[in-house]
DNA sequence: CCACAAAGGTTTCAAATTGAAACCGCTTGC
DNA sequence: GCAAGCGGTTTCAATTTGAAACCTTTGTGG
């Protein structure tokens, strides 16, 4: 066995982001991180991973400039982990997950919970995928397409 | 060390459904599955994975219910693996990280494609999150809030 | 009819990853 | 001054991954 498969080099753009976060923990790093979660110790109860992984990650998600050490405001001798901005890029693809898991994995009757407007309290619109001129589009209504340069954007 | 950890019984929705696709393949086959791949072979070559692999990952898709097995078409023994309507629900996940991947991922001048609406060949517009009277909300204008029952939807 | 090839897996086995628990160093709190 | 807590690292066995070999069921050429 050569080495555990990495996406980094991948054509798609949907594989390189995999390999930042396509494992079972990161994306519930973030989840946490944008719940307000700082310190190793934090996320460690929420998880209740091993430490040893919670550590691989961090330096993981660190690495890939997802999560940013800074200071502990506190004056302590340790740092804790915040969001930057490439990770708080994150929340659509969170939505997206969990409004997947809203519809298809909630056992019925079980408590349950939604993500809500926080000024009226009310649940947010499902996303909607839309073209340039506002027409909504379903799955089968886009597609890939190559483009040379960036210009063309 | 007891077995992989699995979320299945998590009380998050984003961690439930890590369960059924949050490793490194799933989420690949489902892409595939959206661009219309459907036999063991296509998507083997597509993604190079081993054999052994992709059967296991197959198998979980569809226990899952994200696949489906279907008969060949071509009336031979084999069957082909189509993406069930949760399955197709995947494509706001797709979409999401495809954007994400684009913004963050994307070498300079490096070749590139985006995801263009079928109709016009232009690119889609950027998912958004948007509150029920269509206000559009910001990652921090949101909160997760919890319902007893499914009613108060 | 028989050999051979291809598709679609399964089996085998070594290497890598995961996870639980023990350990370690540094600050506090008492 | 010493125990406790935080934030990890180390150790080591169980599990998972991946490459390659193998198997089984059709399809095909001679």
């Amino acid at each position: 066995m050569v080495k555990r498969t990495s996406h980094h080099e991948a054509d798609c753009l949907i594989a390189r982001p995999l390999d930042a976060i396509g494992d079972w923990w990161s994306l519930l790093i973030v989840r946490d991180a944008f719940d307000g979660l700082r310190r190793f110790g934090e996320f460690q109860k929420s998880l209740g991973v091993a430490k040893n992984i919670l550590s691989a990650r961090l330096r993981n998600l660190v690495a890939h400039g997802i999560l940013e050490t800074v200071p502990a405001p506190d004056g302590s001798a340790h740092h804790e982990y915040v969001l930057t901005q490439k990770g708080r890029g994150l929340f659509y693809v969170l939505v997206a997950l969990r409004q997947w898991g809203e519809t298809y994995f909630s056992g019925p009757g079980e408590p349950y919970t939604f993500m809500v407007d926080t000024l009226t309290g009310r649940p947010i619109k499902r996303l909607e995928v839309h073209a340039e001129d506002g027409r909504q589009l379903a799955p089968g209504e886009t597609r890939l397409a190559d483009f040379r340069n960036r210009e063309t954007e």
